[in-house]
DNA sequence: TGATTATATAAGTATATCGTTATATATTTG
DNA sequence: CAAATATATAACGATATACTTATATAATCA
């Protein structure tokens, strides 16, 4: 694989936001949701969107509609290579509940 | 290990520059001084040294001096980690000399 | 259908980052 | 020591990025 230092250097600026690769550390232990993200990671609402937004465009993750909520999943099965990014990202298993909650409508 | 997502994320936005990024591919070939980094980067001179700068603050590479130059090299000692980043960097080889050139004074 | 709710978008502002120009520092060599 | 040269630093301006507030959109459910 012989990726363009441009686009190299795009994927990691992307990476290189607390709030961003916090979002992929969290989606790696389970899909989750827009409101999830802005009570974990305490950061506003638009702010959680934008974020999702960018990762959205870069591919790397994915989104699917499950009643109220939006729910995001990591692109996995398409980039294969972003695993190599990901490898010293932290695990943030402790900040979540397991189950996938279903939150009251 | 377990790095934070702090230190992760600044690690992403320093590798998150076109330039830095070829810095480092450039270094994987050899080690180079700022007036070649100048050269085959179309970048000023100061601003090699302040992308430098930055590098050498995160530990990646690091400087000795030889004659009237100053040569950088990869910090692949102390960080051996830096490689699974590095996988992805394209190969530069073709847009430097092999030899390590003497300058002329 | 209308109210509610989750999420997205737009617009504005503050801050960070990069590149430039000018100047300082440090080493070599005559 | 003085001149020349490679590199570093400082200061500034332009641009990009992230955060906030306000508003729009879209789906659900009574």
């Amino acid at each position: 694989m012989d990726i363009s230092i441009e686009i190299l250097s795009e994927r990691f600026k992307l990476l290189g936001d607390k709030t961003r690769l916090s979002i992929l550390a969290l989606l790696r232990e389970r899909d989750m949701c827009v409101c999830e993200f802005v009570e974990v990671l305490h950061c506003s609402q638009p702010g959680v969107s934008q974020h999702l937004k960018k990762l959205k465009q870069a591919n790397l993750v994915r989104e699917y509609r499950k009643g109220h909520w939006i729910y995001y999943q990591l692109n996995k099965e398409e980039i294969p290579e972003l695993t190599i990014y990901m490898v010293d990202i932290p695990n943030l298993k402790k900040y979540i509940d397991q189950e996938q909650v279903e939150c009251e409508a």
